[in-house]
DNA sequence: GTCTATATCGCGATAGAC
DNA sequence: GTCTATCGCGATATAGAC
């Protein structure tokens, strides 16, 4: 990137089509809706991108490799299991709230899309994703701060979809904070609701 | 239905529908699939339905009316409020169970669907099923049964959206039944995953 | 109840002018 | 960098034969 300006446009576009995939879904947006709502017409996109496909590719690679950049310090901490467990879900409610419709589009594509040479890297990460919570959830056991009794699995996808699908109704800049919202669900999930 | 018999053809259509309309998303799923799936010609289909909005229709409408019944039975009991979620929970993961196309349809295209005025009573039903769950939760806590420090609203959109979302994994006749599922469930929720 | 054939529309993408 | 103009395709839906 030797000149960040000059990438600008480029990005707007990308910006706007993240948003549109996000609220409509990939297959019901249309280049000629992007190219509206960027006040172009559809013809004149294929000047900045291949195809529409490249633009999603695009928009998902670059959050995928920051989250994954930031699972990573977490994990190269010397932090107990508890404790990463609780980073790594804040860490995601945070990435809800800096890049939601990037988390949106993974949400409701990403099962499609896996289906595709192209977009194969989402499984990948979805596999390397469960690898770090299953990881982290049996150390947990393993040093007594999580119960033995659990269904290591089923709480695997339980926190996964619970965090996720936040998405549908976390807004940015709201009431609660991504913050806030991290801090209830860990009660939740770690001390759970009935009274004591 | 004075002659059941009469309408098999009509629901076997519906079911064929509801499937692919839960795995690839209504929009994305053609009128041709739908008859190729079924073994005839896409215009066949419109001897048994007006069009393509008025098969999900159909889908979506027993489907709702069946599990919104069932609610109103767990509610007219007069078991405590901790019971009563306890059953909501179990009816819900059932309901994944024993309609799982519906209930896929639902997760994935009810936001964009809400938008049509056919469609206005899935933003009805949501609106519904959110009071029963605000209630039982309210009641909860007044009755000391559930921790005082929760904030109801949260809770009931974790609840909402964990149940639910096991529509992406369950499988029908798997290992798990739905019951198990339920179970490990309202461990988590109730007690939480750590260690005493 | 399903077929053949087709109308009409909107899609992703392209070529070349400005 | 955006425009005009358009291609080829596949979408929902319809009309009438069998």
């Amino acid at each position: 990137m030797l000149d960040p300006v000059a990438s600008t446009r480029r990005e707007e576009l990308l910006a706007i089509a993240a948003a549109l995939f996000a609220e409509k879904g990939y297959r019901s947006t249309t280049v000629r809706d992007i190219a509206d709502a960027a006040g172009i017409l559809s013809g004149s996109l294929y000047h900045h991108f291949d195809s529409k496909e490249s633009m999603l590719d695009e928009i998902l690679r670059s959050f995928q490799d920051e989250l994954f950049a930031a699972y990573a310090d977490v994990l190269a901490s010397d932090d107990d299991a508890r404790t990463k467990l609780e980073r790594v879900v804040r860490l995601s409610f945070q990435a809800i709230d800096q890049h939601p419709a990037e988390v949106a589009i993974f949400q409701n594509d990403a099962a499609y899309l896996g289906a595709f040479d192209r977009f194969a890297y989402l499984a990948e990460r979805a596999d390397q994703s469960r690898g770090i919570w299953l990881g982290l959830l049996r150390e947990g056991v393993a040093t007594g701060v999580l119960r033995p009794d659990i269904d290591i699995d089923l709480v695997h996808r339980f926190i996964r979809d619970t965090v996720w699908v936040a998405v549908r109704w976390y807004r940015p800049g709201g009431e609660l904070t991504h913050s806030d919202v991290a801090d209830q669900y860990l009660t939740i999930l770690l001390e759970g609701i009935a009274h004591a």
